[in-house]
DNA sequence: CAAAATTAAATTGCTCACAATACAATTACT
DNA sequence: AGTAATTGTATTGTGAGCAATTTAATTTTG
């Protein structure tokens, strides 16, 4: 291919993967706005949930630390994030007695109870693909491993 | 698979591309800090550049409209950004004579200079997936049919 | 032709992502 | 113990992305 031919946008993998993104995030907003949370407030949602017990609602506190881990954000995403989060009354902040640097994140009882609200966006989101299941967990299977190699370099 | 199971990070196609599009920024910055832009900016250049015959400089204009139509960007996002990037003298911004809504982008001959920095970049970013041609390929063709079928939905 | 509707950009306000910096708490080292 | 290095979080500043609104120019239509 040519120089020229590789500048062209559409044969740009990271433009896909950008317009992608941009898209997804597009066809999530109206469902989220149900719920008053944006994508990456759902995302720190769903970490948070999945440490949860949903009939006791016990919760394994994380941390900030562990949280952008997980969704590998700094904590420059995360301090005004989860502030708002708070604001919302879905989750609580406080300074970890054991490390004083530390704070740990937890869910608030109507944290907790917005996953249910929350169960069938996923559903909803892969039929707007309008893929197979087949097709989701072949693209999944490729995207973990580019995200591998491109983490590791 | 169960709601629950559902509703786990590592399940969503949409995380994935969305780390995913965090982390090829993350690789783009500092190719592209050398040439001063970011890459939503880059996506600017490109557009601009494919319009533009290097050896004269001769850039057919394309209006903010149409670079939105391209990039699927509206005027909130690329006003300010067309600005910042008249003032590195790039590119100017001139009221169209035809239509006096319209602004006509036409790249200086700085702007059009810095193509040339920025013939490698697509080969740098491709070896930074570590995909073979024949994988890049299959996975543009599946990322544009995912891009059609959520553009109509 | 005049009023109404549409269109193209720009502006405002909100959230995100991240670099850079600051700061306090903790740990490591001598 | 006392200093240095590291760690966890918060803050500041910049550039997106986008909804909503505004303004001016153009087109439609009655």
């Amino acid at each position: 291919m040519s120089n020229d031919e590789n500048l062209k946008l559409e044969n740009q993998l990271c433009f896909q993967l950008y317009s992608l993104t941009k898209l997804m995030n597009r066809h999530y907003s109206p469902v989220l706005k149900k719920l008053g949370l944006t994508y990456s407030q759902y995302l720190v949602m769903l970490v948070l949930w999945e440490n949860t017990n949903t009939t006791n609602n016990i919760t394994a506190a994380i941390s900030v630390k562990q949280l952008g881990e997980r969704l590998d954000l700094d904590s420059g995403t995360l301090s005004p994030l989860l502030k708002r989060l708070e604001k919302q009354a879905l989750l609580c902040r406080i300074r970890s007695s054991g490390d004083e640097r530390s704070v740990e994140i937890k869910l608030t009882d109507s944290g907790c109870q917005l996953k249910a609200q929350a169960q069938d966006i996923p559903a909803y989101m892969f039929s707007v693909t309008g893929m197979s299941l087949d097709e989701l967990q072949a693209m999944n299977s490729q995207l973990d491993s580019l995200l591998t190699t491109m983490n590791t370099k």
